[in-house]
DNA sequence: CTTGATCCTCTAGTCGCTAGAGCATGCAAG
DNA sequence: CTTGCATGCTCTAGCGACTAGAGGATCAAG
């Protein structure tokens, strides 16, 4: 059973010393036991419970949701039809902000290959910005999923 | 030369009537004339102006940008490189942004595939998390052009 | 004239961190 | 054993881009 100061848990799980101080703060992880003077010590447990949360966040899972698929991992005899549930959310979101992303590149891609080499009076990039009209597909608002 | 309320401005450019003045607070838009009892008077200046920001904040430029762009477009008697370079940077954030979301995307399809009828003890959902290995590709750090 | 919509300013909250101040400790080199 | 730097601690404030709410003034329609 390793025992690990803070900056060896943010170390091997690559998250950082203020996030992990972070997540304590609001909750996600348990207060962890301390040395004498005061530092915090770690086990392999919050190496785990960590790389879980790191996981779901690169994965946009929000905090809450991280909150309710730990809750659902540290009682393991409910069913889990609310993670399947999180899940499935969580994959709708991600394809509609690819779905949107696709059209900002075309858009994009137009004013980039329209680039204008002369005087910012025609320049197409700012024209385009301008004249909301000439792009064809409609934009959406931004999904709830973003970072 | 119509002029506006703040109302009108916000239903015929469909940005807030709150985002609004805060554009005006951090100075993204001018502060507009007023009435004798002190409400904002708009005209097609701002109405173009503002259609020009929320197109912008559709594309992903930050607020920086825009001002950059906004002064561009405000000078037009420089020459546009900058634009350019703009747009081109911005493509490429989306560009990476989206490859990153469809790694994503993959993943979560296993888990969602995978997904469990029983208890969250064997839960591919929360299984998946909690070991990163089983995650193919590596996650990629969260573009600074998300949301 | 009344009522309800719209407007005003100001402050504080959102999310998920990140940065900094101002200290106390731990550890290795000299 | 001292020096000095890395690491740790708590606390507060800041980021971007808004959004929400309080508490009040004013406008326009019926």
């Amino acid at each position: 059973m390793t025992a690990l100061s803070i900056g060896k848990l943010s170390k091997s799980t690559d998250v950082k010393v203020p996030t992990i101080r972070f997540y304590e703060q609001i909750g996600l992880l348990p207060e962890p036991d301390r040395t004498d003077s005061d530092r915090r010590v770690y086990g392999d447990r919050d190496v785990r419970r960590l790389a879980f949360i790191k996981h779901a966040r690169q994965l946009g899972f929000t905090i809450d949701g991280i909150r309710t698929l730990l809750a659902l991992s540290d009682q393991p005899d409910r069913d889990c039809d609310e993670a399947n549930r999180l899940a499935q959310e969580q994959l709708a979101a991600v394809e509609s902000k690819i779905a949107q992303l696709q059209a900002l590149r075309g858009e994009l891609w137009r004013m980039v290959e329209a680039r204008c080499r002369g005087a910012a009076a025609d320049c197409r990039v700012i024209e385009t910005l301008a004249d909301h009209a000439r792009c064809m597909q409609d934009h959406v608002e931004p999904s709830p999923f973003a970072r």
